[in-house]
DNA sequence: AAAGTGTTTGTATACGTATGCAAAGCATTA
DNA sequence: TAATGCTTTGCATACGTATACAAACACTTT
C-alpha cells in the first residue's frame, strides 16, 4: 500500500510512469497491465482498452531492464570489434547491427584495440547478461570461452575459429579462396609469386597463406616470397611492397592478405614506376568499396559478407534457443572479382 | 528462507551465482556481499576477504541489470549512426566508443538507414534506460527531443544542431572552415568556383555552402556553380563532377562537401584527362585516412575529431550530472590540410 | 566502569515487471 | 438448476541488487 502511494505521489522521478501507476488510473491490477503488454497473455478486450488508454495518458513505456531481470534475457547481443580501421569490418558491423535490429535485438559494442583488451572487457559485457556474443576479427582464449559457456552465453566467432572450444565459428573459406588465387595467377603465366601476410597468429592469415602456397606446390612450384604485413593496414602494405620490389629478383605477382595492403602495394608500385598489371599483378582480399573505384580497380577476392552474416546470425539464434547444441563451424565460399590490377588466365 | 533454499539447490540456472549464494558460503548477509562490491561502502577487511574468497569459488559476477533497476542508471550510452558508408563516421564512432569505454560506459548502437528510422528506434532505446544519447549525422525532430527530455535522457547532436530544442550540439565550425576554403582558392587565383553539396536539409551542408558563398560575395564574386551531391557518396561525387566538367564553362576549382565526393570528383577528372591541380583544384572535407594516400593526396579540411568527441563527451557527462542544465552548443574550429589536389596561394 | 565515538553488520524494503495459482466470472451442457 | 469447462482477474511472489535504519561491536576517553 505504502508502495502504491509512493509511486503516485512522487512526481519528480525521472523514469516515468510504472505499471502500478497505470493500473491505478485504469482501475485494474498491476498484473492486468503487465498482461496487456505481454503478447499472448490473457486479457479481455475491455481491460486492455482501459489499460491502453491509461498508459497513453501517462506516457507509460515498459521498463526493459525490469523485464530482463525476470526473463534472464536482455535481447541484447554483444559485438566485439577489434580492427576499426579496416573498411571490411565496417560492412560486417553494419550488416550485423541492421539484421539483428530487424530481429528485435540490440547491439552492445565492445571496442578493443588489442586482443588483450577483449579478455578484459568481455567479462564486463557478460555482466550485462547479453543473450549472445559475436566476435569479429579477434581470437578468443579458451579460458574466456569457458567463462562464456559457464554463464550460458553463446559465442560466435566471425572469420576466426578456435578448435577445442565451445565457440561456434563462421568463416570465409579462406583456403579454397587462396588456392583459387594461386591457380588464377599461375594460369596468367606468372613465375615469381609473393604473399604479403596479415596478422601472424590468426587462423585467417594461416589459412590464406597455406592455401596459396600448398596450391603452388601442387602445381610444381617450390619457391615463393613471403613478407609480413604485421598490422594489416595500407601503410604496412606499402612498406612490405617496398621490401619486395626493391629486391634483385622482384616478384611479378603479389597476393595480399587484404585490400588495404593491396592498395598500399599498388600505390608503391606506381611510385616506383612499375607497370600494373603488365609488370606486376596484384590481388587483394575482401572487396571493400574502394577496390572498385577507378583509381585502384583492384582484382580481389570478394567475401560474401551478406551470406556470412546471415549464417552467423542463424547459428547464434539456434544456439540461443538450444543451449546445449554442439559446436558449429561453417565455411562460406568466396568469389574472385576480376578487375584490372592482375593479368590472369582466360578460364 | 525458502528463497535461499531455491537459490542454492537449483543448480541448473544459467545466470550463475547470486549475492545470496555468496553470502551463504561466506557466512555473512547478502548486504555484506553487496557492500564488498560497492566501492566506498563500509566493510571490514575480514568480511571482505571472506566474501571475495566465496565469490571467487562460485565464479560470482555482479548482475548489472539488477543494479541498474535500482540505480535508475545503466552506464550505457546510446549512439545513433545513420550513414555507415562514410569513413569519417567510423573514426567518430571509434573515438566515441573507446573514450566512453575508458570512462566506464558502454555503447548501445542504433543503426538507422534513414532519419525516419531514427524516429522509430529511439523510443525503443529509451526503454533500455540509457543514461544518454549521442546522435551522429542525423537530425532529431523536436517531437523526439521532447520525448527524450520527458524521460530525462540527455541528448547530444554531433555535427548537427537543431534550434529550439533541448538537444545539446557539438559541431565542427563549418562556416569558418568554408570561408577559409573560399579564401584559399581565391588567393590561388581561381576564377570559376563550384560547390558540390551534401545532404540538402542538414545544418552541416547549409553552413558549409553559406560560409563558402558568403565569403565569395564579400570578396566581390557574384557568380559560382553549385551541384547537389544528394547522398554524399563517392558515386554521387563522380556524377556531380561529370555534370560540372562537361559544361561549356567548367569550373577551375571545386569545393566538395566531403572527401568521398572529392575522390569521386578527382577520379572523374582523371578519366576526362583534366589535369589536377593545374587545370582544376579540388578541395574536400573531413580528412579521412584515404585522403592522405598518394593516389589521392587530397587537399582537405580536417575536422578535429578528437577534440569534437572529447567536447561531446564532456557535455554529455555534465548533462547527466546536472539534468537541468541549459542547452549547450559548441563549434570547434577546423584546419586546412594542404596536399596536392589544389593550387593555393602562398599565405 | 561508564559514557562517548566511530565502524561494521544484519534486517527489511524497494526497484518495475512477469507469472503460478486460485478465485471469480461467464457460457454451455446435461 | 447444477455441473462443467473456459476465460479473465487479482494476489502473492520472484528476479538480483542497493541502501536506510537500527542494532551490535570495538575503541577511546573520562
Amino acid at each position: 500500500m505504502a508502495q502504491k502511494d509512493k509511486s503516485s505521489t512522487d512526481e519528480t522521478r525521472l523514469s516515468g510512469a510504472s505499471q502500478i501507476d497505470v493500473a491505478r488510473l485504469a482501475g485494474v491490477s498491476q498484473a492486468a497491465v503487465s498482461r496487456t503488454f505481454t503478447p499472448g497473455a490473457s486479457v479481455s478486450a475491455d481491460t486492455r482498452a482501459k489499460v491502453l488508454a491509461a498508459a497513453q495518458q501517462l506516457g507509460y513505456r515498459p521498463n526493459v531492464i525490469a523485464r530482463s531481470l525476470i526473463k534472464h534475457s536482455t535481447n541484447i547481443i554483444g559485438i566485439v570489434i577489434v580492427r576499426f580501421w579496416n573498411p571490411f569490418y565496417w560492412r560486417v558491423f553494419k550488416e550485423f547491427t541492421q539484421k539483428l535490429q530487424d530481429l528485435g535485438y540490440w547491439t552492445l559494442l565492445l571496442n578493443a584495440s588489442h586482443d588483450q583488451e577483449v579478455e578484459d572487457t568481455l567479462p564486463m559485457a557478460l555482466q550485462y547478461q547479453v543473450d549472445g556474443i559475436i566476435i569479429t576479427s579477434a581470437t578468443l582464449s579458451s579460458r574466456m570461452a569457458d567463462e562464456c559457456v559457464r554463464t550460458g552465453t553463446p559465442v560466435i566467432l566471425f572469420n576466426r575459429y578456435v578448435l577445442g572450444t565451445r565457440a561456434h565459428a563462421v568463416c570465409c573459406d579462406n583456403v579454397s579462396a587462396a588456392r583459387m588465387v594461386a591457380d588464377a595467377l599461375l594460369d596468367g603465366g606468372h613465375e615469381r609469386l609473393a604473399y604479403i601476410a596479415g596478422e601472424a597468429g590468426s587462423s585467417t592469415n594461416r589459412d590464406r597463406e597455406q592455401g596459396f602456397t600448398q596450391r603452388l606446390q601442387e602445381r610444381g612450384y617450390t619457391s615463393w616470397l613471403c613478407e609480413s604485413g604485421n598490422e594489416y593496414t595500407y601503410e604496412s602494405g606499402y612498406a612490405a611492397a617496398k621490401r619486395l620490389l626493391q629486391r634483385d629478383d622482384p616478384p611479378d605477382a603479389i597476393f595480399c592478405f587484404s585490400d588495404l595492403i593491396a592498395m598500399g602495394t599498388l600505390d608503391l608500385a606506381r611510385e616506383l614506376g612499375v607497370k600494373v598489371p603488365e609488370d606486376l599483378s596484384i590481388i587483394g582480399f575482401d572487396d571493400i568499396a574502394m577496390a572498385g573505384w577507378p583509381s585502384y580497380s583492384l582484382t580481389t577476392v570478394r567475401q560474401p559478407i551478406g551470406r556470412m552474416v546471415d549464417t552467423a546470425i542463424e547459428t547464434l539464434m539456434t544456439a540461443i534457443e538450444t543451449p546445449d547444441i554442439e559446436t558449429v563451424m561453417k565455411w562460406i565460399p568466396a568469389e574472385l572479382v576480376k578487375r584490372t590490377s592482375a593479368r590472369l588466365g582466360d578460364r
